[in-house]
DNA sequence: TTGCTCCTCACGTCACGTGAGGTGGC
DNA sequence: TTGCTCCTCACGTCACGTGAGGTGGC
């Protein structure tokens, strides 16, 4: 009756562990050898292999050593509750760094934008960012930086200076007590309505969310101090007297 | 020139963290106290509260504490690369989790079916996924999930039962010495074919993955014991007879 | 005798949590 | 004087990796 023994370095090579790993396994109470040698090295049998899979299985579910201990002892049920919970989990974990990686495609995007990426544009993006987590859905955010990828960034960075141009001159115009609903004005507001229509992509669900966001939020914040609350209430001015 | 100072209780209660953190930050040389009472008590200074902003804020990108050291203490493009690969990172580790899940939401359901779910089940479902994952691409295994769980676990499970009644049936016959491609049998194939359907869902890219698995495996593994060898071989013979 | 494998400590990891035992400030 | 806050150690976490220093087996 003698049975098939393996030494612990054969055993972690075919199982792809190190020694080490074996050795906590035992200190642990997980698998145990067998018996040892006379100079007390580990030798271990069959059972140990079997159970070894076993561990190596539920290990690649992503259960803990311990949890894995507890349905290794434990009768039945036990461990559907646990796989249950693990799921469970790691749903909640994939859900989490979902938000996480869309928050970090937002900043990386601005970063990239940036001639001079600093730690100061990083958190006004992170700033601008968490903003616009409050006014537009997930949808909304993924649609938006779609748009901002097939543009590219030249192309986004031209709208952005499009942006400053425009009110730079409706600034101007303002200074100089020019009535905002005069007709001068009205090529302004249409390259104005075109620049949004850009950033929007005609979609009326984000223009409406802009508008919100606008509407709510302190407008030099909410510009990120591209627009003062005079212009804002300029511009304001315009459209509600051009209809 | 008296600045405002804060005590460490107070920042922590601020920042949301706790004062055992703000001890271990400045530990680690992250943020220092401004200056310290007669009794050694921390007092922070606004810089220390701006420095402490940016930590949370990277932190919140998932950094860690030494990473975020390096990018507060360098200048520049340092912080694009270190953002760049923490956005690598995180999507290789939701990619994974997103098969594991697909495992785990398998092994579940296989477990849930099971009225006595135990280790060695859990064990041959694992074993049954890693063949299938070998034969179906992810889009594949999920579409068979969805329909699993469309149909109710009572009607897999009577499925089940009605592969495992009709392959008896089969047995006998060929036990019986009955010619595979006698028309008598002929009922028992197109009833086969109907569990082939349901299994599949009348997709064609499933069904020939299927024939792929059962044709490529071990017919006794491929079918986790259900068809012997001989067998899989009279009913090789039937479908070649047949047409 | 020479490598290779094995042995047993024991420290380090990452971001703190959780006491222990003592002092300061309103 | 009584709470509350603060202080400084120092251990624990999870699954091992990585030596250190020594012995066993072909």
């Amino acid at each position: 009756v003698q049975k098939r023994r393996w030494r612990i370095g054969e055993l972690a090579r075919a199982a792809g562990l190190t020694v080490r790993a074996l050795h906590y396994y035992e200190a642990i109470g997980l698998i145990s050898p067998t018996e040892r040698t006379e100079a007390r090295h580990r030798l271990y049998g069959p059972e140990c292999v079997s159970r070894l899979y076993r561990v190596l299985a539920l290990r690649g579910l992503g259960l803990s050593l311990t949890e894995i201990g507890r349905c290794l002892g434990s009768e039945q049920g036990e461990l559907e509750v646990v796989v249950g919970r693990q799921l469970a989990d790691l749903e909640q974990r994939i859900d989490e760094q979902t938000r996480l990686r869309s928050r970090l495609q937002f900043i990386l995007g601005a970063l990239h934008r940036n001639e001079e990426p600093s730690i100061e544009g990083l958190l006004e993006a992170m700033e601008a960012m968490t903003m616009f987590e409050r006014y537009f859905s997930q949808d909304q955010l993924a649609q938006l930086r779609d748009r901002h990828e097939r543009l590219g960034d030249d192309a986004v960075k031209q709208g952005e200076q499009q942006w400053a141009e425009l009110l730079a001159e409706v600034e101007t115009a303002r200074r100089n007590g020019v009535d905002p609903t005069s007709p001068d004005l009205s090529e302004l507001w249409v390259r104005m309505q075109g620049l949004i229509e850009q950033f929007t992509g005609g979609d009326p669900a984000i223009r409406q969310s802009l508008q919100n966001m606008y509407q709510t939020e302190d407008i030099t914040q909410a510009s990120r101090g591209a627009v003062s609350p005079e212009l804002w209430a300029y511009m304001q001015k315009a459209r509600s007297g051009g209809g």
